[in-house]
DNA sequence: GTTTTCACCGACCGATCGGTCAAGCCCGGC
DNA sequence: GCCGGGCTTGACCGATCGGTCGGTGAAAAC
């Protein structure tokens, strides 16, 4: 049992949180991610939650601190998250779960990962997203870990650590400005084709396997 | 001569602007790309020219006008600055070229850039920027009719086109995330380790050409 | 010499911002 | 009954927002 366990209603890690409070987090993260931190007033929170602005002061002390609960809050447990659904087996095909398990948190908890990502991200008069910062480092440290894991079991090439992972992760980071839930796979689908195009390559040809390589989920990629 | 001999001290396509015009677009730019367009007052804009809050009226209707001098001047040319790059050859190639151009406009129109897709993208209840998507829209078609062409040369395997041409600018797009140009490599150098991580893989092993015999190829999923 | 043009400014406007506060409402315990 | 304490409210605050106003001073046009 993990701390993963008081995830609920799109709000990851907000235990023994009310009902109220938790309304509050889901509406003020989806507002914050589709108008950012300052195009979302105080009033909107609380025309959004059928409440009044003054309930908004009882619950949290200010406006920061709502945007914090959200943005923390979303990034504080993905790398928990992420971690724990990294097998055992081939170091390619961790990060292959890697990728997958981030976009599924991307998925569960979509308003709020919008709003950590987008929303006054380099103010540079504000520290407030600073703890957010380095939970996100820790997260990238773990992708370059598994890389460089892939790297000794010589089932990658030996490419540049850092840059890998910043692919990578781009490929992640940038889904929230295209993806439709409405339309196309799901972000787990999106992640596996992703690894398949990193991984694999786009140039055409034949691939000779390697002995101890285990190649992707059978039925993704003809092989052998 | 094209359209692009226009550009000037990072504001792009700002042709017959006078210098504060210029002035109040740069320090515009780099007021948005760092805190946002309602992160940023006008009286923010005024003090950093050094000028009136008035002065700003009088060369410019309102604030919106601003951003959209601002942001849509950044996206106007980019679709002709990068094409007018794409040299003639192997579709690939042209694929790289075309990663290649988009991180020197990157480099040379950077607060523009960041300013054109981070501010408030996706206000629902603002149009400001339609016209910069359309403009967008062009641009990634460009690219997924290069990428097409490879594909019908054979010299990528058959992946999705929208997907891949995704992750090509999800690998551009995210970078000003987190690129110092006080370290590290060029955009173009990155762009260039990016191509090379995407179409040769990560994967180790050797490639070998197959002979014009070519069996019907997996390693993709549903396309359109 | 007079008029027009134009870059520019300080003072000001109504609206909205984040935030405060005293007071009501509701409901279980006595 | 009635009391206490969370939940909830509307009225209100000073500050700041985007935007407007009348005007200045100097150069250009006549």
């Amino acid at each position: 049992m993990t701390e993963l366990s008081t995830m609920k209603d799109g709000v990851a890690n907000q235990a023994e949180a009310s009902d109220r409070v938790l309304q509050i987090l889901a509406e003020a993260g989806r507002l914050f991610a589709s108008k950012g931190f300052e195009g979302t007033s105080m009033r909107d929170i609380a025309l959004a939650c059928g409440i009044s602005k003054s309930l908004l002061y009882h619950h949290f002390s200010n406006k920061d601190e709502i945007y914090a609960r959200v943005a923390v809050g979303s990034t504080l447990e993905l790398y928990l998250f992420v971690r724990d659904r990294i097998p055992d087996g081939p170091p390619s095909q961790k990060i292959r779960a890697f990728m997958v398990a981030t976009a599924e948190y991307f998925r569960r908890y979509r308003w709020a990962w919008i709003a950590s990502t987008t929303a006054f991200w380099n103010d540079p008069d504000r520290q407030r997203h600073k703890e957010r910062l380095t939970r996100r480092d820790r997260f990238e440290n773990f992708l370059r870990g598994l890389i460089q894991e892939a790297i000794d079991a010589g089932e990658i090439r030996k490419v540049d650590v850092p840059m890998t992972g910043r692919l990578i992760l781009s490929s992640l980071n940038w889904m929230h400005r295209w993806y439709n839930p409405n339309k196309s796979a799901t972000p787990e689908q999106i992640a596996e084709i992703f690894f398949d195009m990193i991984f694999n390559g786009l140039r055409s040809g034949e691939l000779v396997e390697l002995p101890a390589t285990e190649p992707p989920k059978a039925g993704r990629r003809k092989s052998r």
